[in-house]
DNA sequence: ATATTTTGGTTTATATTATAAACTACTTTA
DNA sequence: TAAAGTAGTTTATAATATAAACCAAAATAT
């Protein structure tokens, strides 16, 4: 009846960085920050659990003198967004 | 952009005991954990939650000589699961 | 030139959650 | 009357989410 709702996914910070990835298939850590709405350390935990799970890949680099992360949503990340979307409607019947 | 989830229904099982009781209208704590495939120790200590949430009313009685806990939803918690599911589609972007 | 603030993060500590395991109380059945 | 089943609750623990503290370098103000 209920699936299992993917537990790296089933997280408010995210799931919406997930969300913002999808769409914009890139984001750096200040516009992931921005547009989340989130404290930069929860949202740095978050982003490597995202990682280690292979959810997103992460790039560090420079730019304009600054340190710059940029994350990039993986085709698995796709897959388990999708899969957790999925699974989600049965719980709130979309 | 992302608003908050109400983090009394961002929990599985949580959200799956409200999903069912928003259909049936009322469920004992058996059929709750038959349908969501949950412990009965995890959903004892959930729907307290969502008692003390005001989202279930929880009567308990006994049927056939044994002790029923029947769960019923609440106008607040239709209201709150209702919010939620619109709360989310930002995230799932259903 | 040097102190202060800002940018862009990471690490650590803590409170909250989810969950399973252990337990209680009673009933039915062998 | 002992064992097994029903219907839960309580307690202990592992996992999570989050904020606070911290770090390093760059930009800016004094």
């Amino acid at each position: 009846m209920f699936k299992e709702l993917n537990p790296i996914l089933h997280s408010q910070l995210r799931l919406a960085v997930m969300s913002v990835l999808k769409n914009e298939q890139e984001a750096d850590f200040s516009l992931l920050k921005q547009k989340t709405n989130s404290t930069a350390g929860n949202l740095s935990v978050q982003i490597q659990k995202l990682k280690e799970a292979g959810y997103i890949e992460i790039k560090k680099q420079f730019k304009d003198n600054y340190p710059q992360t940029i994350c990039k949503i993986t085709r698995n990340g796709m897959t388990a967004f999708e899969n957790y979307v999925s699974a989600l409607k049965a719980y709130v019947n979309v």
